[in-house]
DNA sequence: AGCACA
């Protein structure tokens, strides 16, 4: 089958990914490029002889993995297309939320149900490349409501559609939030609607950056910006 | 091509 008959995991196994970008760098890129499909809690990467050219990013759903395996699918990135499918092992990051990680000095196959409650610490700060320097401004990212459908990911694209916007935004307060990404080509404003602009970058990849580190900033405090990538 | 948890 497409997915090579592994069953739907949590974490995404991709390959194929050009190995001469540096491990930092594809960590956040892959951030920045999967985070709209859901909330991830971890990448792995590493450059030994054996695993460079492979990531695997893990998702606190099923769904967001599902929805990336399929949409990302060939996507090309840094020159080359991803070949995505679901891993084919839990990942540790998912084992130790639900309470069954095993440490991996016993390399038993402990893959027993371990009948607990939730922790009482719900300290969920997960391990996230940290890339961007992100809309500092007070309000992380919005909860995406208005607008799109947050169910139906728009396919990447390297403009992107800005939401929520109030009202006497202006271009050039626009270009300011966004010109600070690579890859930045040009504001647009709509006249006749108020409240949307839509952004240029050079590529997909790029525009995905700002997107991400801009999600939700508030020019306002009532609003919060919403990114999509615009419809082809 | 290559499925780990630096």
């Amino acid at each position: 089958m497409l997915s090579g008959d592994i069953p739907p995991n949590q974490t995404i196994y991709v390959k194929n990914l050009n190995e001469k970008v540096k491990k930092d760098e594809l960590k956040r890129s892959l951030y920045c490029l999967f985070s709209q499909y859901g909330r991830i809690l971890d990448i792995i990467a590493l450059k030994t002889p054996k695993l460079r050219g492979q990531a695997w990013v893990c998702f606190s759903e099923v769904t967001a993995a599902s929805n990336a395996v399929r949409q990302m699918q060939n996507f090309p990135f840094y020159e080359k297309p991803m070949r995505i499918q679901y891993a084919k092992t839990k990942s540790d990051c998912i084992a130790k939320e639900e309470g069954s990680f095993v440490p991996r000095e016993k390399k038993k196959k402990q893959e027993e149900k371990v009948e607990k409650k939730r922790f009482p610490e719900e300290s969920k700060q997960s391990s996230v490349p940290n890339g961007t320097h992100g809309a500092s401004n007070g309000g992380p990212t919005a909860s995406f409501r208005p607008g799109s459908t947050s169910q139906e990911a728009a396919a990447p694209n390297d403009i992107l559609f800005i939401e929520n916007l109030p009202y006497e935004t202006t271009g050039r307060m626009l270009e300011m939030l966004f010109e600070q990404y690579p890859g930045f080509k040009e504001v647009r404003l709509i006249d006749a609607k108020p409240g949307i602009a839509f952004v240029d970058f050079e590529d997909d990849i790029q525009s995905s950056m700002a997107m991400q580190a801009l999600q939700g900033f508030k020019i306002t405090p009532q609003n919060p910006m919403v990114i999509n990538f615009a419809k082809k």
